[in-house]
RNA sequence: CGGGGUGUAGCGCAGUUUGGUAGCGCACACGGUUCGGGACCGUGGUGUCGGAGGUUCAAAUCCUCUCACCCCGACCA
């Protein structure tokens, strides 16, 4: 394709008010435009990196026997109504009437749709598996849109679904699409991590997710370089270890005005770790106390997995319930509910508020002095010991590209997606859903291979596979030789299908920094140099984005030269 | 939703404190010279100063309301 003919409208200036790299350089380069918060054009460049993408998705799904289908965008409200999500879900949904006052919404995914079509049509045993997927608009009216085209309202979304007769077939099928997606984000070029993650409201069995690391990413996930493990910090575990056992009586404490555990510590000269911080947290059923070791801090994500929304009390909240104020709480003669954390060691002896102003208790033992629920609710930190081989855990920031998940029959019961099994005996079909966001495998591979002249597009997903630049259009041997290779390349490469080469030709009347700078941003990964000094010795430059590397090679050596460069880069 | 910030030419910004009727750089158009890393000279066009209301002889500037966007947090199938 000749540069003149597309739309690319490369900024020379660095927007203002825009953070993440990925959203930077796309802007900057003239691959997309914002229209308002959370909703973005793709130019013509953006519009083919997210086709190349699209179509890696396409054949990977084909390969492991999903069917392309596609369904609307605008939803009767009464299929979400069935499965409870209308309700459950809040702002996030964008609503509407149609003309007769019927509810709609826009579509935040599709399960229920799925759900509802497998519901009428699937009815044997027959007829399962099916694997239904789709590259589908998706809409979430988010809180807060950001990192450009990390976190939008409207996006893209490749999105599949299992659904099998037993528990076995699902699993088959889970791992399908894991095995897939592990050759999608690998053939993306992307350096990404599967972990373990927080099935949130899609179900409540097994689901991972797949994360690629990157400074922009809004998800902490914890590591483990010797074994491998890996997970989401929201239910990510570690090992730490307990301190050694201090015998200490058990009595009361004056601690006037000390509250926090570290202005204890302090005071009365005991390390954290031998504290019992408590924290009064409300539920919508009823306020619960909240344990954990003096040096750790709650995860919020996984309390709530086992208690429901909740707040943390307010100070007036904290004296109406436990009589007194917060810094003093403690679980020794507590009345309310109190879930205590696994870090809180049940053999060793413990100091916490004693449930009175300016008082503490010391030598509190947990399986003499109270009584909890007990579970893991804390939050992993970084060098903490891994929980399946004791390897030292690190945290990195990561951006979630795709996920998968077991759903079961989450959607197909309350749908009444039944089937009849060999024995003739109703059962619901198992479900499960898998999704892929190729703007956030494009966002993320640029905040993954850029430098400071700009992108450095995997070759895979590159919008251009090689880029001619003549440096200047007016000098007819310079024109000749660049249309000619444009030519050749396009033409004899096409011919093949599994070597095919997209070729982009600068033939702007532009000076050479230019089309260097723009070439450079834009990032396609070869560049074909063709400049009047070279020429006069019959010689062009091939130069690889990626590493500058560049060679002069005679001309009529050029294509193959060109070809070896493009096979040899990523 | 809470906290902070910004809205002035296509883009990046100055001007707002102290009211006097809008400017710089880039981009854009034309002419000329240039041509291997965002050229130079000359000429030219470009604005409901985010919007509404108010104060004033006079508002980009002061006051009130409002909208949009960005950042942090909450939220996030």
């Amino acid at each position: 394709m000749r540069y003149t003919n597309l739309f690319i409208p490369t900024l020379r200036e660095t927007p203002s008010g825009v953070n993440a790299i990925s959203h930077i350089l796309m802007l900057k380069a003239g691959y997309v435009r914002q229209l308002a918060a959370g909703l973005f054009i793709f130019l013509p460049l953006g519009w083919r990196v997210l086709n190349k993408i699209n179509n890696i998705l396409k054949e990977e799904m084909e390969k492991i026997g999903a069917q392309e289908i596609s369904m609307p965008i605008l939803h009767p409200a009464d299929i979400w109504q069935q499965t409870g999500r209308w309700y459950t879900i809040k702002e996030e949904m964008f609503r509407l009437k149609d003309r007769t006052g019927r509810d709609m919404c826009l579509g935040m995914t599709h399960e229920e749709i799925m759900a509802w079509i497998a519901s009428k049509e699937i009815k044997s045993y027959r007829q399962l598996p099916q694997v239904w997927y789709q590259i589908q608009t998706k809409l979430r009216d988010e809180a807060r849109p950001r990192g450009g085209i990390l976190r939008t309202r409207e996006f893209i979304m490749k999105d599949s679904y299992s659904f099998d007769a037993d528990e076995e077939g699902l699993n088959k099928n889970y791992k399908l699409h894991e095995q897939a997606y592990h050759k999608i984000f690998s053939r993306c070029g992307l350096k990404y991590y599967q972990v373990e993650s927080d099935p949130g409201i899609m179900g409540d069995m097994e689901s991972h997710e797949f994360m690629a690391p990157t400074s922009a990413g809004e998800d902490d996930i914890v590591l483990c370089d010797n074994c491998g493990y890996a997970a989401n910090i929201e239910v990510a575990k570690s090992i730490i270890k307990s301190p050694d056992l201090i015998e200490m009586k058990f009595n009361e404490i004056y601690t006037p005005g000390k509250k926090t555990i570290k202005e204890v510590s302090e005071f009365i000269g005991f390390d954290e770790r031998y504290f019992i911080k408590s924290l009064l947290v409300i539920t919508e059923k009823e306020p619960v106390l909240v344990l954990i070791r003096g040096d750790q801090e709650i995860n919020e994500k996984k309390l709530e997995r086992l208690i429901g929304d909740f707040t943390f009390a307010t100070l007036e909240e904290a004296l109406k319930i436990t009589g007194t104020e917060i810094g003093f709480i403690g679980p020794v003669g507590q009345k309310i509910k109190i879930i205590a954390d696994l870090s809180i060691d049940k053999n060793l002896f413990y100091i916490s508020g004693a449930n009175k102003v300016d008082y503490h208790i010391q030598g509190i033992q947990p399986s003499k002095h109270f009584k909890a629920q007990w579970a893991d609710i804390r939050k992993v930190k970084e060098n903490e010991y891994c929980p399946k081989c004791e390897g030292i855990l690190k945290i990195e920031k990561a951006i979630e590209v795709g996920n998968i998940f077991k759903l079961g029959t989450k959607y197909t019961i309350p749908l009444n997606a039944i089937f009849l099994d060999k024995n003739g005996k109703e059962k619901p079909i198992i479900m499960g859903s898998y999704g892929i966001g190729p703007a956030r495998v494009a966002a993320a591979a640029i905040e993954q291979n850029y430098d400071e002249n700009g992108i450095i597009w995997p070759k895979s997903i590159a919008p251009f596979d090689i880029e001619i630049i003549p440096l200047n259009v007016t000098d007819q041997k310079t024109l000749k030789i660049a249309e000619d290779l444009y030519q050749k390349i396009s033409e004899i490469y096409n011919s093949f299908a599994d070597r095919h080469m997209e070729v982009l030709l600068d033939d702007r009347q532009e000076r050479p920094g230019v089309k260097f700078k723009d070439a450079d941003l834009i990032g396609i990964p070869i560049q074909v140099i063709i400049g009047e000094k070279n020429l006069k010795n019959n010689k062009v430059e091939i130069k690889k984005r990626r590493t500058k590397e560049s060679k002069i090679v005679s001309i009529n050596k050029a294509i193959v030269e060109i070809i070896n460069s493009y096979y040899e880069t990523y």
